[in-house]
DNA sequence: TCCTATACATAGGTGAACTAGGGTTCCGAA
DNA sequence: TTCGGAACCCTAGTTCACCTATGTATAGGA
């Protein structure tokens, strides 16, 4: 059945849009993403890491440590303009394969 | 870059959906894929005929040995009942983490 | 005769996401 | 006061879907 919590492929352009609105640490990236969708899709810890690491050495994102609201240190990640603009294209991109998937439904739909 | 044929977890999503208009061989449902979506999705032999494997072993479709219209031998695979209960199990999950991707890229757009 | 399109299939590699852990600090409750 | 839970960070190992590359074979046109 597998139960995936987020489609594969998706990571990327789910983390860097969370980040578009404002730096945030990994902890509440997740805890955005599974607000944000009503629990739909959830982050696991051990693919979120991971996947910042990536986004750090591509160079999409920077990080710094900083303290939080509630007075724990915690590493804050940011877009770069190079993430940004990366972004953009994963976003296009995205949207170009829902259309895609959207007409082969379509199209089995008719007679 | 990751040129990307498609979005990972959903090419069973496409082949079943593709079935459900008629019958076809592997060959053909490649091909529909690529026509129907104007080559944004191309579906690799590498990654079809092990997907109809999986899906023969599931129970989802059947095969069966015919010969073409252009007078060759191919293996046509058709939906199964539990194929076409699969399928729209498929759609619903697909189109609600749509929604919910939908969600997360809306909400960074606002301020 | 040779090339292209049609057609099926597998072996091997890659890489993203998951499972399953390990660790620290802050705070409130018992 | 100690104990548990929530807020945080991170990695090792595995799995599995998909891709690359390759091999086979036949029909039909140039």
């Amino acid at each position: 059945m597998s139960k995936a919590d987020l489609l594969p492929g998706t990571l990327d352009l789910l983390i860097l849009t969370t980040l578009k609105r404002a730096p945030l640490h990994g902890y509440g990236i997740a805890q955005s993403i599974k607000r944000v969708t009503d629990e739909v899709l959830t982050v696991e810890e051990g693919s979120l890491y991971p996947a910042l690491q990536r986004l750090l050495l591509q160079g999409w994102v920077k990080a710094e440590w900083k303290v939080t609201e509630t007075n724990r240190r915690a590493r804050y990640y940011a877009l770069t303009p190079a993430g940004r603009k990366q972004l953009g294209m994963e976003v296009s991109k995205f949207e170009q394969m829902m259309a895609a998937i959207g007409r082969v439904l379509a199209d089995a739909g008719e007679a």
